[in-house]
DNA sequence: AGCAATGTTGAGAACCATTGTCAAACTGCG
DNA sequence: CGCAGTTTGACAATGGTTCTCAACATTGCT
């Protein structure tokens, strides 16, 4: 480490370069609003006329969503799933065929797991909740 | 493909032998009531004395989660883990540090779920709900 | 601009959970 | 017992994700 932090900025600055690449990561999400893989992502940018490596995706995206920019999901298989997300808690209805996402709000649902927790005397919660099912235009 | 099902039989019935291998994995799913990983059940089956073989542990995990006898999620880095449940549909509200699991049940959120896909037009339908937070015991 | 320090990238190897392969062993039934 | 259909297991093969590390880009400084 040696953060020397010579100006003294008190938090240390998550130093994230704007390169070439992450720029293009940033242009592949902005590109579409469903949920898509990794590779997925890899392969918009190539066809996008950018070259970026699959490893360095990988490492964008994750430091997106540790960063809260983007939603990681998985799907039934395990594969994480990204896509850039709006900054409110919500939850999502995902077509399991070709990836078309709604994105929904559910108090009650937030209402029914608080009071369970409370009920069991579970605290400091946090909850995951995902819809999968088969969009009207893939069936 | 090529199912030719010569003998045109209607409901092909599904034949489930009680073989030790199976009987080794229920009785190792039998002695924990938290969820783990495939390969943990198969080293525990190990300990007992048994030996089964890692693919048919898999296959006979998959089979039942089928049949609807163990629950199967993924954790946070995809993997699966299994545990013997109920038999009826639930979620779980899990511990965050000891992993404490409550089995809870939520008639209300699956008749949200199917109003929200219906609502967008989505079909053949799943989901998944987990809860984690600190058990009291925990704080 | 030139330079040094350090974060970043990419190609491919490494990992590792999971699934496929297929001959050998086992089960149920006659 | 003997056959037909299942199941198993050792191992190869997959496939997503991470690691490695030398080459490279960016920033800050002079």
């Amino acid at each position: 480490m040696t953060s020397t932090d010579p100006h003294g900025g008190g938090t240390q600055t998550q130093q994230r370069r704007p390169t070439r690449q992450r720029r293009a990561v940033a242009a592949a999400l902005a590109g579409f609003d469903d949920f898509r893989s990794a590779q997925e992502i890899h392969d918009l940018i190539s066809r996008q006329g950018d070259s970026v490596g699959l490893a360095t995706v990988y490492r964008t995206l994750s430091s997106l969503a540790e960063a809260g920019e983007v939603d990681m999901l998985r799907n039934e298989d395990g594969e994480a799933i990204w896509r850039s997300c709006s900054d409110t808690h919500h939850h999502h209805l995902v077509c399991r065929t070709c990836g078309a996402t709604v994105e929904v709000e559910g108090p009650a649902v937030e209402r029914w797991t608080n009071a369970i927790a409370a009920e069991h005397g579970y605290a400091d919660l946090s909850h995951t909740l995902e819809i999968f099912g088969t969009c009207p235009t893939c069936r």
